[in-house]
DNA sequence: TCAATATTTCAACATCAATTGAATTATTGT
DNA sequence: ACAATAATTCAATTGATGTTGAAATATTGA
């Protein structure tokens, strides 16, 4: 369960234009990846280097994984990470005052529909 | 629905220990709110002026609303607003791949436990 | 082994963000 | 109107972060 430490450092990586790109084109990538070289392309062709320091930013995070690849590195969205951190925002915040709380989970759920006939999925 | 600006804002804000601290205070306390001065006492005693700039950054980004209250000034979470950033953080995270988003919406629904029969405060 | 490709590392520079303390504004009670 | 309380604003300083370009490392194919 994340810390506040690593909720920090999560932020931090997330609130960094180009990073924030990253990840979400990783999200929607999905547990493949992408080498480092293609999301250099997506992001409008920025530098390898600067791509290295926001890829090694995030993967320091915890935010994505990597794996070596022939000679391409391939980066991958750490989606327990992402969650982690979506429920460390929310945590408590029903001490008393679900009304509160309970439109921000459905909020969340209504993005993934194939939520509703998941059981079996989410407890492997 | 949150735009990307908006949720640089808001990761930018709660990267902050300080400012994270402050949220989750919120979080907790509830839509009641607790005064400028409360908060600053509860973050260890920091300065009026240190205060007054992380909960302006914090209003500024959205995830806090302030009012008037006699010579305090009352903060209180934006509920909504964190929900939608959590929203944001899992967009289009089920492409294809349910298995890997499925998990996260369950976990966060799982510290929210007033959310199973509470159909109608979601609707309110 | 050599050249080509893919990525990382490093140092220098430029920008941005947080803290401090003093001054200012707003509200209340006497 | 005055003193007390609550909070904000501002300028100065300090520290952290992002970009650039050149050099280094790792892998593959000829």
């Amino acid at each position: 369960m994340m810390n506040e430490a690593q909720a920090l450092d999560a932020f931090a990586s997330l609130s960094q234009e180009t990073r924030l790109r990253i990840v979400r084109l990783l999200v929607i990538a999905g547990p493949d990846g992408l080498s480092a070289g293609a999301i250099g392309q997506a992001m409008d062709g920025a530098s390898s280097s600067r791509m290295s320091f926001h890829l090694s930013h995030l993967e320091h995070a915890g935010l994505v994984a990597s794996r070596r690849e022939g000679r391409s590195i391939i980066y991958s969205a750490a989606f327990a990470a992402l969650a982690d951190l979506a429920a460390f925002l929310m945590r408590d915040c029903c001490q008393g005052h679900p009304e509160v709380c309970v439109p921000a989970v459905a909020a969340l759920s209504s993005r993934c529909r194939s939520g509703v006939g998941a059981k079996r999925a989410a407890r492997a």
